[in-house]
RNA sequence: UGGGGUAUAGCCAAGCGGUAAGGCACUGGUUUUUGGUAUCAGCAUGCGCAGGUUCGAAUCCUGCUACCCCAGCCA
């Protein structure tokens, strides 16, 4: 597969293609490799397009792997949602779904080569104990006094512990490296711990797990991997990586390249937090429309090109403590759905008005255009009738300056119809607005007015042939930029109360039978994608992805 | 106070010794039956700071400063 192709410099790219020109590599490899804990959000999408957008480019493969080494986090159902994502975002693996787990036979005698060659011992120290002899980040740590077993010692230990011999936390298999290196992952870092849990693929086959750092390198290996990259939190890690590649007979020697992951405003991108708001109910799932998963984000409306062309736009390098601006994501979906989206009428806030000087029972049809720009699109056909619903904030009893929309007495075009000009304010005992009477200028249809200029378009569905539906509009999660950013306090305290808001409108008649999943511009108002599974009461569910920039609202904000 | 990293505009980001790309945002004009779109123009005498090398430095050297990551039997 292949799309977009912008292809900005970056520090990966730039490497990768000064290799193949040099003949160090010939065919690349890479490989996407999530936990299987928790649903893929927006920074994994960086991940995934930068891993697969490299094997695209330079003709290589991208391999998925479950990186599912513990089973106690690890569920099915992430498996699934995380494969249906990546084929989503558009992008397809290299041969068969991988798992690590695949490879812990593998990994077992590997381990034991290591005990073989005196690089590994079994350790009794319990966890607390094992904390503090590692020392701290500016003292050295103190040698286990379990290091120094003998190999028949350590390899009968280990294959007690692989047949489930010893409790949880009883015994780990620890690499001897350094204790008092200045970098604490290689002071005889964990290979392996007990666990008695079934896991999700390989059962209860196991009941030592391997460690990431013991399996990442060397399922890369296997696989053949050429440019493992990963984010910038592992790059600590890369001396131990290549430990063991060194230490072990690999089939081949991977290359750890490490970029900064992503941070966006408004958002969160913590999976211990998304499954907090998934597990307490403040959300509607992991792919509420308000979540940055990449199924949220498809319930909300965002297509898969918008959010490969956010990733492109916003780059790949070795900075981290940035901060993307979420007005980015806006203008990816926006420039996408400008372009491809359907154009469509529909009501939020539905104020009744009544055309006066057209007899009852009147109707006029007119065929209009799907897209401004595009003829390629289905034409609409509008049926203009006596009664119409006009948006309540197109209206305004005492107009500020500049109101270029409906007011006692002043004129607005209904679009793609008539200019009309507002005569009567009804009002109910209650002094609320009720209705509108205006009266249509019947020279104005496909043509200016005599004599005078009206600025003012407005929306409007015919109230007999109008669809009702529910609108679902969505805003940040969070009111501030940065919701996590205090250490301790609650991020929940951040939530936007308005994230959420539901509307009854009114949509042209033409969107009745509309298809999951379809999208359109509601002219003058923004973005909205049928909801992939909601209906309510039998009604259509629009969710808002993103409003249509609007200047007005700029302006009265200012002043 | 140990180790590993990173600093270019409000934000993201190119740049790799020859005189600061691009995008977002913002500001102003034009067009427009979407206050949308499109289009034009503006937006870093300066690249964290201070020195130095050089005809020439964001790029090389030295010294500072700020921020990020690491003390899970998580990944």
């Amino acid at each position: 597969m292949s799309h977009d192709s912008t292809t900005a410099p970056n520090f990966i790219r730039n490497q990768i293609r000064d290799e193949i020109d040099e003949g160090k590599v010939d065919k690349i490899v890479t490989r996407f490799p999530p936990e299987p804990n928790g649903f893929l959000h927006i920074g994994h999408a960086k991940s995934i397009c930068l891993n697969f957008g490299l094997a695209e480019q330079f003709g290589g493969d991208c391999h998925l792997r479950f990186d599912d080494t513990n089973p106690a986090k690890e569920e099915q159902q992430y498996i699934d949602a995380i494969k249906a994502d990546v084929t989503w975002l558009g992008f397809e693996w290299a041969g068969d779904v991988r798992y690590a787990s695949d490879y812990f036979d593998q990994l077992y005698a590997w381990a034991q080569h290591l005990v073989r060659e005196g690089k590994a011992y079994v350790d009794d120290l319990t966890p607390d104990e094992i904390r503090e002899y590692r020392g701290t980040l500016t003292e050295p740590g103190k040698p286990s006094p379990y290091r120094e077993r003998s190999v028949e010692e350590n390899l009968e230990l280990l294959e007690r512990m692989r047949v489930g011999e010893f409790a949880e936390g009883d015994k780990v298999l620890r690499a001897k490296i350094d204790m008092a290196s200045p970098n604490i992952n290689l002071r005889d870092p964990i290979l392996y711990r007990i666990r008695h849990a079934q896991h999700h693929q390989t059962g209860d086959k196991w009941h030592i797990y391997p460690s990431y750092d013991f399996t990442h390198g060397q399922s890369d290996a296997i696989e053949g991997v050429t440019h493992s990259v990963c984010t910038l939190e592992f790059e600590d890690h890369r001396p131990l990586y290549e430990w063991f590649l060194e230490n072990l007979p690999v089939p081949c020697v991977p290359r750890q390249i490490e970029f900064a992951r992503l941070n966006m405003n408004y958002t969160l991108t913590s999976k211990r937090k998304l499954k907090l708001l998934v597990d307490n109910g403040i959300v509607d799932g992991w792919d509420d429309p308000r979540m940055p998963t990449l199924s949220g984000m498809r319930r909300r409306g965002y297509t898969p090109a918008s959010i490969r062309k956010f990733c492109e736009m916003i780059g790949v390098t070795r900075a981290d403590g940035g901060l993307v601006d979420i007005a980015m994501l806006y203008h990816a979906i926006r420039s996408d759905l400008e372009d491809n989206a359907p154009r469509a009428m529909c009501v939020l806030k539905p104020l009744k008005v009544v055309l006066t000087n057209v007899p009852e029972g009147f109707e006029e049809v007119y065929d209009v255009k799907g897209h401004p720009a595009r003829d390629d699109m289905a034409p609409r056909r509008i049926p203009l009738t006596r009664e119409v619903w006009i948006d309540r904030d197109d209206f305004m009893e005492e107009p500020p300056k500049k109101f270029f929309r409906l007011a006692p007495g002043k004129e607005v075009r209904l679009r793609n119809s008539y200019v009309i000009r507002c005569d009567d304010v009804i009002k109910n005992d209650a002094g609320e607005i009720e209705a509108l009477h205006c009266s249509v200028d019947f020279d104005t249809l496909g043509k200016n007015p005599e004599g005078r200029k009206v600025k003012g378009v407005i929306h409007w569905v015919s109230v007999t042939h109008g669809v009702p539906v529910e609108l679902r509009l969505y805003d940040n999660l969070f009111q501030v930029e940065l919701p996590d950013k205090d250490k301790d306090a609650d991020f929940l305290e951040h939530l936007n109360p308005e994230s959420l808001i539901t509307l009854e409108g009114v949509a042209e008649p033409g969107l009745k039978d509309t298809a999951p999943e379809t999208r359109f511009q509601f002219e003058r108002v923004g973005y909205f994608c049928a909801d992939r599974y909601a209906r309510r009461d039998n009604k259509l569910v629009f969710n808002r992805t993103v409003g249509l920039k609007d200047t007005w609202a700029k302006m009265q904000k200012k002043s």
